[in-house]
DNA sequence: TCTTAATTGCAACTCGTTTGCATGTATCAC
DNA sequence: GTGATACATGCAAACGAGTTGCAATTAAGA
């Protein structure tokens, strides 16, 4: 939560209820979140935000470097926080949808090969496996 | 043609006018395209063909394994054909969003690894970069 | 406590993609 | 070639994720 005051801080921005509930909400999970799981997650715990906000609310947490946008093939993104957690990757199950975090990261080499050959300035990458879980093989 | 006869025929699918038009317009892009993309590449060669036999022959056609689906952060599916490309990647500028290929992928070895850390089945992999061409620097 | 600008909720909207259905046509048996 | 038939297409409508406009609310600082 100390990220998160100092990054609104920053900015001029406000800490708020839902952005502290939103937050908290991501922290809690052990895979990256739609908003729409976020919205519902928040209802069942009785957290009453719409879900404009949290569409919203993730993008600032965004820009705040806060959270991470993923997307794994489904027409659709999902957020994790960023917060104590390392630069990682995700493989997505075709069957289930049930989704791993890759606790690895094996670009840091290609990246400067990728900016040799192409001149562009590479910021970020994504990385995403997709296959069948045990349970759906 | 002759791939994509032979998978049409192979599941009782027919052999149409946009269907050519179509992966006749994914083989000369150098770059992935949106549905759009190719319903207005389309429009100016004068092939009148709806937004959404675009979007099904997009469909059938990635069945057929004859195109790829590719995701880059834009809130769209891209497609481009794989008849005669190695396996690669790409890179997308965040400035004027132009796309490049990679002609590579460091992956081969990090599948078996991922396959056996996680007990998935790895089916496919995405590896996207982002950043700024030289232009937009 | 008061002021003010940031934030929120709600409704309406945009945009990419999908679906239902009537019409059109590629394919194949004759 | 003709006809029968299943597959494909166009059009309209629906859908789902994400965005925007605006009036009402509220966090933050004086
Ligand atoms: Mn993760
Ligand atoms: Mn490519
Ligand atoms: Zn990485
Ligand atoms: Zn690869």
């Amino acid at each position: 939560m100390k990220h998160l005051i100092a990054g609104l801080r920053a900015e001029g921005r406000r800490l708020t209820r839902p952005r502290k509930a939103i937050l908290d909400v991501l922290e809690k999970s052990k895979y990256p979140l739609s908003a729409a799981d976020v919205h519902a997650r928040l209802k069942r715990e009785q957290v009453a935000v719409d879900l404009v906000t949290v569409y919203r609310t993730l993008g600032v947490l965004k820009e705040l470097g806060l959270v991470a946008q993923v997307e794994l093939g489904e027409g659709q993104f999902r957020y994790e926080t960023r917060h104590g957690r390392e630069h990682h990757h995700h493989i997505r199950c075709r069957g289930c949808g049930r989704i791993a975090d890759l606790m690895l990261c094996p670009l840091k080499k290609l990246t400067a090969l990728v900016e040799r050959e192409t001149r562009f300035t590479v910021e970020e990458h994504s990385l995403e496996f997709f296959g069948w879980c045990p349970k759906c093989r």
